[in-house]
DNA sequence: CGCTGCGTTGAGACTACTCAATATCCGTGG
DNA sequence: CCACGGATATTGAGTAGTCTCAACGCAGCG
């Protein structure tokens, strides 16, 4: 189950990925968990020693500061780690929180431990998942700290088009986002009133029809153009090893 | 030499570098590179097959929209790798430009995918390093989205604070900021014309003294009670292997 | 059937932006 | 040594994007 989930995420890097390497990551699975929604699978500041990956469900990232504010930092859907940094840092700097019922495979540390000293290949490839996280990040910031209000939400809907195509979760043109609008906020950086008020301004201008948390996709290439959207970051590409 | 900065930056987390590790760090540089101020030392889009470490000066990261909007993404000094990340992703998803003329280590990664096989250790310590890049990113998010902006100009200044004293680039007192308030814009988020107000507002607030470069810390508790400013995010706490 | 959380809408306030003018600094060349 | 040009810093005024406060509607649920 797990290996072709992330089979799936990787192909693109990695079409093959050898017998031996999807063993090691289907053996490295301590257990599964059941994770009810609106419940912290880490908090900021815990000392982890396993991670964990969405098998199903949906997640979020969020930081806050001391008098409540709330910045929501990535979405994470199945295939996703959701806390594979912590492997390295053993310490959490974030809080990840279910937004919906999560199916979650389990990564004891040691069994990574493990996976890096007996398969290279592979230990580069769990590095890569990290990096594709802060390439996001990094698109987050520049929405956040660039973008209009708009232009921003429009951006998250493109790159959420792209992860959940490239994981078998949508078809391109409907997605389900389990977010209130005002977890939707925290995501954007906006309060809960602009939130709104920027979905409406998608409906108005016939760019998607949001209705709950079913949202169709009227007009992709329009909202590709508003989000001034550029899909390298992602890592899609083949790449010659 | 570069051992040395890296063995500065990591020696919280693990105080002795085996001799073999810092021997095989030392043997992956393949040159040093003398790059001028307010050059790009790699560009988005780009395929790359080398990392830079930096060994003195100043680098930023940054991405831009088409119609030329521009976010710094990261500012980076001696003992950073300015695009580690490089190295398992390959494709370049931002851009990297010098502040000031800056002397960095080059490292194929031919070099470092020798090290992943033969060093599992010393590996685990390079994905962490690409890990505290994210780590700080995150925070800069916050701050970006959830932050005032005088508070996100606190809070910088309170994060290069430790992270200059960790390199012992200064003494908690005083920083050198190599950034016009162009550039200080861009990394916070805001207008040029902003940036200087919110500067403008920590002088008058007596919380620093700020002169062109030089930045005297005036009220080091103060900043961080206004930037509300927690660093355990920054992994300076050593920790049980 | 009333509570509670979420979505919706309006109004006024505030943070930050744009435009624009002036001042200062600094390297270059006369 | 000083004049000049260009980039940066500083300041003011008006505007726009977004926020806060507040009210109301709606749906789910015990």
């Amino acid at each position: 189950v797990v290996t072709d989930l992330l089979a799936r995420r990787l192909r693109l890097r990695d079409p093959v990925l050898p017998l031996e390497e999807r063993e090691a990551i289907e053996d490295a699975v301590s257990h599964y968990l059941d994770v009810p929604p609106d419940v912290d699978m880490v908090s900021a500041h815990d000392l982890v020693d396993e991670c964990k990956l969405i098998v199903e469900g949906w997640a979020c990232r969020y930081g806050t500061l001391p008098d409540g504010r709330r910045q929501i930092m990535a979405l994470h859907m199945g295939g996703d780690f959701v806390d594979l940094q912590s492997f390295p840092l053993k310490r959490m700097d974030h809080s990840v929180g279910t937004l919906t019922r999560c199916r979650v495979a389990v990564f004891p540390h040691a069994a990574l431990t493990d996976i890096t000293r007996r398969f290279p290949h592979l230990t580069r490839l769990l590095w890569l998942t990290t990096l594709l996280d802060a390439t996001i990040l990094r698109q987050w910031l520049l929405s956040v700290g660039r973008r209009w209000a708009v232009e921003r939400l429009a951006h998250l809907l493109c790159e959420l088009l792209v992860r959940l195509q490239v994981v078998g979760l949508s078809n391109g043109k409907t997605i389900t986002l389990p977010l209130t609008q005002i977890e939707l906020a925290d995501a954007l950086g906006v309060s809960p009133v602009h939130a709104h008020r920027v979905v409406s301004e998608l409906r108005d201008r016939k760019l998607v029809l949001w209705r709950g948390q079913r949202i169709d996709i009227l007009d992709r290439a329009g909202l590709e153009a508003l989000a001034q959207f550029d899909a390298t970051y992602l890592a899609l590409e083949s790449l010659p090893r």
